[in-house]
Parts: C-alpha cells; structure tokens; sequence
DNA sequence: TCATAATGTTGTATATACACAACAAAAATT
DNA sequence: AATTTTTGTTGTGTATATACAACATTATGA
C-alpha cells in the first residue's frame, strides 16, 4: 500500500472532494477510497493530483508513511 | 498514457526483463508490457521500480514524453 | 552453425482501480 | 433547529494491471 497526503493537501485548500475531484476528472468518491487507504491511485491519477497540488509525486505519495508536519518541521530545524 | 524509460535504464544497466522482474518482484512479462506502453505500471510498482533503479519516480515515469539523450545533454548544456 | 537466451505475441484468468447509485451520518450554514 | 453540504458505507459493474502459458522471432554465444 501506497501512502498519501491527498486529504492534507486538500483540506489546506479548502477544498471538498468534489472539488478536487472535479479537477482531476475522477468520481468525487474515488477520492474519499483514496484518502481513506481503500486502494492506491493509478500512475496517471498520481500525476494528476501531484500537478494539480503543484508538488513533486513523491511529496504526495509514498510507499513509507509520512513524517506528520510537526516531525517534519522538527527535522527541518534540526538540519539547519 | 504514462511514459517510462524503464528499458533505458534496465539495458543501461545490462540486466534482462527477467533480471528486473525479479529484483522487484513482478512477472517478467509486466516488464515487457510496461516497455512496450501496453500498460502504466501502478503506483506501487513504479515505486519499487523508481527504487531499483534508485532515481526519484519522476525521472522514471512522466505525463509527458521524454527527452531522448541527446535533447537532454544540450537542454544541459545550453542552460549552464 | 547450433543452442540458448531474450524478446514479442496471443490468449485466458484474477485482482484492483474507478464509476455510479443509494442511503446514513456528521459537519457546516442559515 | 432546520437545511444543505460533506463524508462514510455498501453494493454492483467495468476497465485495466498483473500472472501465467505457449509459441514465434530475434539476438547471443559456444
């Protein structure tokens, strides 16, 4: 199984499922499957997201958990 | 349709389909099919894929045709 | 040249991604 | 509080990714 921030990326636009669903021409619930974990997106609808997101596919899908944004900026500044 | 350059960088290495569909753990005619486009690979898939080869997924699978080598090392050249 | 390995082709079967519908539950808006 | 929007759930149908097998063709190597 594929990890994903697709509900983080979207809430931060405020945006509903449809919305983004509409964007990436997929079914609203498709998105609410994925954000879930019901199953993986295909390769095509991960660029479409990733793009539609602006960010690199691997910001938005990963095949190891995502650090949550506290860690992440803990580890930001532990790199500095 | 995604495309790929995964024969690129297996022939690159000197490995056989049946070589590469072993390390990542598929059927070695999934390679073929993916060489070919007859299909994209799924996510979690070309993650594997994009590990094996240890390039981020992006420079392995892309929306949007590839530069052939050449287009690339001038791209490379003209923007230094 | 002969044998072997690598690739292409066709066909069948299964798992999974996605569409769509109906309805329930929860959240947001008025 | 009532209405509307958003999300979750279940179920069914279809398209596509993958497995596997058999055989043809092409390349490699002894």
């Amino acid at each position: 199984m594929i990890y994903n921030r697709i509900k983080m990326l979207r809430t931060e636009k405020g945006l509903s499922r449809k919305d983004l669903a509409e964007a990436v021409g997929v079914n609203f619930q498709t998105i609410g499957y994925l954000e879930r974990g019901d199953y993986n997106a295909s390769l095509e609808l991960a660029f479409k997201l990733a793009e539609f997101f602006e960010v690199p596919l691997d910001m938005a899908f990963s095949p190891r958990p995502f650090k949550t944004l506290a860690e992440e900026l803990a580890a930001m500044k532990a790199a500095e």
